[in-house]
RNA sequence: GGUCCGGUAGUUUAGUUGGUUAGAAUGCCGCCCUGUCACGGCGGAGGUCGGGGGUUCGAGUCCCCUCCGGACCGCCA
């Protein structure tokens, strides 16, 4: 299959039953062992590592010229593939070896800068510069070669369900809603500018008005905003928009898709997805992706709704807007040390809680607090009841404004589950998150926006709080979260002008501000345009979680970005020539 | 726009209160070794302590500025 004029096998390919053929590989040198008159290589390619010998007495001038190799260098061999006398368990291959009797220097190498090993010596910032090295490595090999079997999987299910896979433009115009558009200067109108979709949202929306009933396109997306490590400038969305459907519909077929790709690459059965309202969601978990993989859920001693705070002088907990904890099972035993780092985690810049209140119920019944001389330990023990503590507890308690405390907690959830090894990478909780509020008020910009996106639809229930209470309208709109990562969201669309036009007067745009900006999309839904609705997942993120259930992404993209949004390999942002910034109008 | 962490040999890093010749591992080079597989043994070379300025008798170490990398907050419909 992989034979060429080159090569018969590849490095992975060798077996007990190829004994006694002669063969001709092709490979990177991995490493070399002389061992007095004798040298074993280990040679490599993306198909596995196989063993050459060079025995002196079978050729004593190519036998020297095996010791010379270095490093990385490519060579071609010839020889006759035997049973080894020592076998290697360890490898595929390992029980044969090729027996060289001609070599060929296909290209010299320069000795790396960094180990090619699995758990490489090389720094990030090395390795991203020699990005092409590091993806000889084979923990990056096989993310990339799992990423294409994920996107195999995805179209196949797809595929499969009708979905037709259409192509989109990259150089669009800017709209104002959403991220800071990427922007491309037009050579032929001067001082005018394409922008790069941050998603081909409009696009597969006008295509259910042409009739394209099920769509979907694997396509890459463009924000210029900050980065993380699971935000990258231009990253991968597997798109998909479905007419004729409701809400439901979407759920149950993208759920069923998500089961499709589990299988294939893990070979996992996904047991159930569940749906939390975003209400519940902040309110247990403090964060809008909850990740389900362990409890420690939050429970509140006070909030908008009640006060079971009780007796007591401690003004801390009096003047504090909500008064929320978590109780950590068995971790009553923790030292000073751990409780003190915890409090510092919860105290950082990043998370800004004032303080953390800890209370330790040891296992004889006692209680150790950190608020002994403000609150009698009857009254702790009834806090003990609304966080469901036990004994052997231990009780984390943030006191605060409302949205501050919550993220806190949800924060320190995160990092305890993390310490206590309850965030397995074999364990897998998909959550469906629903009803989002519609809109958001953006206090900087003293007007209202759309959480999702404005051609988002909302519950018909609150049709009339559209202009009287905007805050309480929930939208048609869902994410799927997987431990505790946002992997896809999507809604079900408005597809009618009266309703477009709503939203967008809602969002302060005037009747000829939408016109200008989404006169295509408002005249589109003027002739016929079916009722529809999508969803769209971070193919980046799906292939990290799905892969190796972490959040960092760079590592399941070939050729990523830094987080100033540099690509340190190309040098790139750069100047460019000034005669091409004079063509271009800048 | 902001916060935090880091930058010392090719690489990963140690470096105490500011004090003698900046130490280790790995990689690289040389010699020895015929069954290794992270081979092993012996020896060697390799440092603008990111850059600039300052404090000091003396700075890898303290201060200021700056560049680079990483993580995060804001931001990301």
């Amino acid at each position: 299959m992989h034979s060429t004029t080159y090569r018969t096998h590849t490095c992975g390919e060798l077996r007990l039953s190829h004994a006694a053929t002669t063969v001709t590989l092709c490979g990177w040198v991995f490493r070399i062992r002389p061992f007095g008159g004798m040298t074993f290589i280990d040679l490599r390619d993306r198909y596995g590592i196989t063993q050459l010998v060079f025995n002196p007495q079978t050729d004593a001038t190519l036998a020297e010229q095996a010791e010379r190799l270095g490093r990385e260098y490519i060579i071609q061999v010839t020889g006759q593939v035997v049973e080894r006398s020592n076998k290697n368990p360890a490898l595929p291959t390992g029980d044969v070896e090729v027996l060289v009797t001609r070599m060929q220097v296909l290209n010299a190498s320069r000795t790396p800068p960094f180990t090619l090993e699995d758990q490489t010596d090389g720094g990030e910032e090395l390795r991203m510069k020699f990005r092409y090295l590091d993806l000889r490595r084979r923990p990056l090999q096989q993310h990339l070669l799992q990423r294409h079997q994920v996107a195999r999987a995805v179209r196949e299910y797809l595929d499969g369900q009708g979905f037709v896979d259409i192509e989109t433009p990259h150089l669009i115009k800017s709209t104002p809603e959403g991220a800071r558009d990427f922007v491309v200067p037009s050579r032929l109108n001067p001082g005018q500018f394409y922008a790069l979709p941050q998603s081909p949202q409009t696009f597969k929306q006008l295509l259910m008005v042409s009739g394209f009933d099920r769509y979907y396109q694997i396509v890459r997306c463009f924000r210029d905003e900050d980065l993380r490590q699971d935000r990258q400038p231009e990253f991968t969305q597997i798109d998909c928009e479905m007419a004729f459907v409701g809400r439901e519909d979407v759920l149950q077929m993208f759920e069923h898709m998500v089961r499709h790709v589990f299988r294939r690459i893990r070979n996992l059965e996904l047991t159930e997805f569940p749906r939390m309202s975003y209400a519940e969601a902040i309110r247990t978990y403090g964060t809008d992706k909850p990740d389900l993989r362990f409890g420690m859920t939050l429970h509140y001693l006070k909030d908008e709704y009640a006060n079971l705070l009780g007796e007591h002088h401690f003004s801390v907990l009096d003047q504090a807007e909500v008064v929320a904890g978590i109780s950590v099972p068995g971790a009553a035993s923790f030292t000073r040390k751990q409780l003190d780092e915890l409090t510092e985690f919860v105290r950082r810049p990043q998370i800004g809680a004032g303080g953390l209140i800890t209370i330790r119920w040891q296992e004889d019944g006692s209680l150790k607090s950190s608020i002994d001389k403000y609150i009698a330990a009857d009254t702790l023990l009834r806090y003990a009841e609304v966080l469901r503590a036990r004994p052997g507890d231990l009780m984390l308690l943030i006191a605060g404004p409302a949205s501050n405390t919550r993220r806190a907690l949800s924060e320190l959830r995160l990092e305890l589950g993390r310490r206590l090894g309850l965030r397995s990478a074999d364990d897998f909780r998909p959550l469906w998150v629903v009803d989002f509020p519609l809109l958001e008020y953006d206090a900087e910009q003293q007007r209202w926006a759309a959480m999702h996106h404005p051609f988002t639809s909302w519950h018909p229930d609150d049709d009339a709080l559209l202009e009287s209470d905007p805050a309480r309208v929930r939208a048609n709109a869902y994410d799927l979260v997987l431990n505790g990562v946002e992997i896809g969201g999507g809604s079900v669309r408005i597809h009618n002008r009266t309703d477009q036009m709503r939203m967008f007067r809602r969002l302060g745009l005037s009747e000829q501000e939408a016109e200008q900006k989404f006169g295509f999309i408002l005249n589109a839904f003027e002739y016929g345009a079916p009722p529809h609705g999508g969803i769209a997942f971070g193919f980046d993120r799906f292939c990290s979680m799905i892969i190796a259930n972490q959040e960092g992404i760079r590592d399941f993209i070939a050729f990523p970005k830094n987080n100033m949004g540099r690509d340190v390999m190309l040098d790139a942002p750069s100047d460019i020539d000034p005669e091409l910034k004079k063509e271009l109008g800048l």
